[in-house]
DNA sequence: TTTAAATAGTTGCACCTGCAACTTTAACAA
DNA sequence: TTGTTAAAGTTGCAGGTGCAACTATTTAAA
């Protein structure tokens, strides 16, 4: 099918299906909580998630479990700050982290979020076997541990 | 495993590892590209791939080749523009529109942005067979078409 | 032909992103 | 105790993104 086997065919590689997919279901997610009058990005979503689920947590914690730079995290909490989803406490022993934990308002947004996202989630991986799913999910994995090993960062 | 079949556990499904996975695609390319001296982004590099390969096209057909906003284009290509990598010129025939073209100095990026690009994704897939690699290419392409059939634009 | 509707691009707005440089505070070492 | 170094966050800069509203041009309809 190649003339050099060496010379990859990037169609015919997972790069860019990755990369549409993505854009696909971002776009879907996106879709949903307009359509269901949240006003929420599916980043500020998934922030949300994490601070319901695991509780109040500094900003490189946070950073870190959601694969952010810092400085991207604090812009992105600033912004849910003002909307009152999110509030930032000093700590009181260390006075150069913030505690980031999630407001009444918050929750209630994080409440209604997360059927939606379910949804999506349901609809993208209808027909889809359980066997396949979890092929996919090894298969991505690996993809990820083949680029730590060679990346500083994550 | 679940107590309620229909609430889905959403950190087993796809979801989470597709964004997580393209990220850190995302990060390796252009730390390779950072590494080579190459003033591209992976945006800009996929535009100079697909006008390299199809020529010249006009905003509208590179922005949904490309999956992107035509608003979100436009500012890529002007980014582009200054840096001398396209050019826009207008259609003799239809004022309205913008025939973009790689320049010579586009092209010689390009040249040197491939095997950066086929470099990466030959590392992402070590170790994964075609067999692998092509049935996730197939799930991700389900996944697509079940986001599409209830998707209006793209 | 004059008017209405569609199309190609651009721009304002609000958002997300990473890098590098910076401030403040804490920890560690001389 | 006084530097020195490290760590947590913030900000400037440059870039990418989609939506909605707008301009200019073209096409189709009255």
């Amino acid at each position: 099918m190649e003339t050099n086997p060496n010379i990859i065919d990037l169609e015919s590689s997972i790069g860019p299906w990755l990369g549409k997919t993505v854009k696909m279901v971002d776009y879907y997610v996106q879709e949903s909580f307009k359509e269901n009058n949240i006003d929420l990005t599916k980043e500020q979503a998934i922030i949300l998630k994490v601070l319901s689920e695991k509780g109040s947590q500094n900003q490189n914690e946070l950073a870190c479990s959601t694969f952010r730079d810092k400085s991207s995290l604090a812009r992105l909490l600033s912004t849910m700050e003002n909307k009152k989803y999110i509030v930032r406490k000093p700590d009181k022993d260390d006075k150069r982290i913030n505690n980031v934990s999630i407001t009444k308002l918050g929750e209630s947004i994080n409440h209604k979020s997360l059927p939606l996202i379910r949804e999506v989630v349901t609809t993208m991986q209808q027909n889809i076997s359980e066997k396949d799913i979890k092929n996919t999910i090894k298969i991505l994995q690996k993809i990820q541990s083949n680029l730590t090993t060679e990346v500083h960062s994550f």
